[in-house]
DNA sequence: TATCAACTGTACTGATCGGTACGTTATTTT
DNA sequence: AAAATAACGTACCGATCAGTACAGTTGATA
């Protein structure tokens, strides 16, 4: 009772391709055709598989989390590691994330980001980046809580700030790769970042 | 022999309000009915006196670094002042920049600079951008290796991680002030950005 | 006061935007 | 093989985009 011509393209691989049409243009820069050619299929294929472009633009979004943003957070988390190791870990995972692609280079979310403040973005998609936004913050600061808890870092650190200044670091690190920097350079820079937090935070 | 009319709007003002459309919204998410309405003329007087969209966008630009960005560098050459000091006076002046106006939040350039990774700029309008990410970059550089010349940083500094490592963290704090960080948020989490560069580089 | 250059508003252009109706083609089930 | 089902391609929709033609209006110069 299933009949019927099956779909002609591989939809996992088209949503991967529309994913670096969003991550390289923004939800506004990416237009239809854009996102079609770049897939391989056709308006009305589009529009039958992932609904509208926004929903397109909130699946793209959450292939990125999963299948990209999230495999990083690991490297936090590594057992019988310093918290400077697992946290040179982390951000050098991000940063082969964020150069990987030739075309598509920084964040996915931090370009979305950029839109949700312009108002270019559509109610749906402006939420789930709101959120994914907030959320990493939530993360980060948790993430130092604990650590502060467990004796990693000195008593008089604010971890507000410190949350803070590190997600200013990540976000800058996005711009630079946007901008073209070479994985080397960025990692060099966040090198000296983390050296710099170990002498004043007495990380450990 | 110059008779006619005359302008019935005053060209400035007209001009700082476009550039604060382009500030929000970008060179794509600014529509000429956003600028005409902003600007408070219609299309045939925007044309006129501004050229098209693509030169209205570089005069705002230009507009931008005059007027508002290029005020924060004196900062950090103000005499009888540690490296330290002014380091964060240029820092906090570009935070209130930053925070300035509650819709165009962040850096002019930083949000442009993004589209122009996306292709979605116009030549000219490219060419600018792209002259003015480089041109900070490049100045970063140089005054710190002046700095260094005169001794105000220790000789295992790498000028060339110094200089990004900064422009890291001023791209990073446009990010944040643009998700709406508050201006002592900022502040604060600039001033121990200064505190950890302080303990590792010698800064005097 | 007459002249005329220059600004302004209306109303348009072709192109492109996101989105869709519909007839055709392909494939599975009966 | 027949029938049912679903994807596909073409060709279109109204809306909006950047940009402009043109006629009407204004006001400084003469």
């Amino acid at each position: 009772m299933v009949g019927g011509r099956q779909l002609q393209f591989d939809k996992q691989k088209a949503l991967v391709q529309a994913m670096h049409v969003f991550w390289t243009k923004g939800f506004l820069g990416a237009s239809l055709s854009d996102l079609t050619s770049a897939m391989g299929i056709s308006k009305p294929s589009l529009y039958a598989s992932f609904g509208n472009k926004e929903d397109l633009f909130v699946s793209a979004t959450n292939h990125y989390i999963e299948a990209y943003a999230s495999k990083s957070t690991v490297f936090l988390h590594q057992e019988n590691k310093s918290l400077t190791e697992r946290i040179q870990a982390y951000l050098f995972s991000l940063i082969e994330l964020l150069c990987e692609s030739t075309a598509s280079r920084g964040c996915f979310i931090a370009v979305a980001a950029n839109e949700l403040i312009a108002n270019s973005l559509p109610e749906k998609a402006a939420e789930r980046i709101q959120y994914v936004s907030q959320y990493t913050e939530h993360y980060l600061r948790d993430f130092f809580t604990a650590e502060k808890q467990q004796g990693n870092l000195t008593a008089e650190v604010d971890i507000n700030e410190l949350s803070l200044l590190f997600l200013t670091h990540m976000h800058g690190s996005s711009a630079m790769a946007r901008s073209g920097k070479s994985t080397q350079q960025m990692k060099a820079v966040s090198r000296l970042f983390i050296k710099n937090l170990n002498l004043s935070l007495n990380i450990n």
